[in-house]
DNA sequence: ATCTTATTGAGACGATTTATCAATTTCAAT
DNA sequence: ATTGAAATTGATAAATCGTCTCAATAAGAT
């Protein structure tokens, strides 16, 4: 059984809704994909430079889009380049950042994402993923 | 008094800080971000493009990014453009955004910034500031 | 008023992403 | 297996967004 048998499963069954075919390029595209948290596309196409067949950069960005509307991504614009996201790892986008050393700690907090859910229902939006960011000093630069 | 006299005496109390000047370009780009809850560089171009003096669009970018540096706003990357955010009166902004048509829907809520103060100081952080954003889809687009 | 320094506007430039198009590949129907 | 219509690909051109350059101008201290 492939290691992401489920995705690509999901995969599939878009592309059969929607009269697009499965290539050997979106399959190796979507093994790299899902082997990341996040990931850019100029990422993956070094990353895929010496695989076979040779992968070009506009396929990358053609598939990472193709896998946001499939529901497997979803691209995020920070500072000039675009995250694409991997929804099935989706949990843990939350940072601390300090503005002095630039330390990011990762965190995850259940009651602060069982509110977000209730604020978008309140406001009739079925949330799929967020992003959540907290700017400071840490312990170390705050003297 | 001025409509935005204290707005205006931030801005120039961080261009004295910094051996900046107070310039009519960006008196008028103060004035006209204030109005807005958020805008992109080109929005404002056009707002602006009828008044003395000529506006470039240069400058709204240099200006826009120094109201950033002086607190008074906060780049948020949305599709392929910038948005600046005012934050000068509220001290946060928070944001449910739909991926499939671009509302956007502003939001705060007492609790969850409650918790994001427990998560930090659990970690030695003191915030200044946070972003926080929601996506997903809107009422409207979830058919 | 003078002088130093910051700022401006216009356009060149750079980085990222999308559009174009001929050649190739997929896949359903033979 | 072969065929053939339709989708996909790779290379590159083009578009988009934002920053940089630089000569001319404006701010503000002396």
């Amino acid at each position: 059984m492939p290691k992401h048998a489920k995705e690509m499963e999901a995969l599939k069954a878009h592309l059969g809704k929607h009269q697009l075919k499965y290539t050997r390029q979106r399959e190796l595209i979507l093994d790299a994909f899902l082997q990341q948290e996040h990931i850019t596309a100029e990422e993956m196409y070094h990353q895929l430079a010496k695989k076979d067949p040779h992968l070009g950069l506009a396929t990358i960005y053609r598939t990472l889009n193709l896998f946001c509307e499939a529901g497997l991504a979803q691209a995020r614009h920070f500072g000039t380049q675009t995250q694409y996201d991997n929804i099935s790892h989706k949990g843990h986008h939350d940072h601390l950042i300090c503005t002095d050393c630039g330390k990011i700690v990762e965190f995850e907090n259940c009651e602060i994402e069982k509110l977000q859910e209730e604020v978008a229902t309140r406001n009739g939006f079925t949330i799929s993923t967020h992003r959540l960011e907290l700017y400071g000093l840490c312990g170390r630069c705050r003297h």
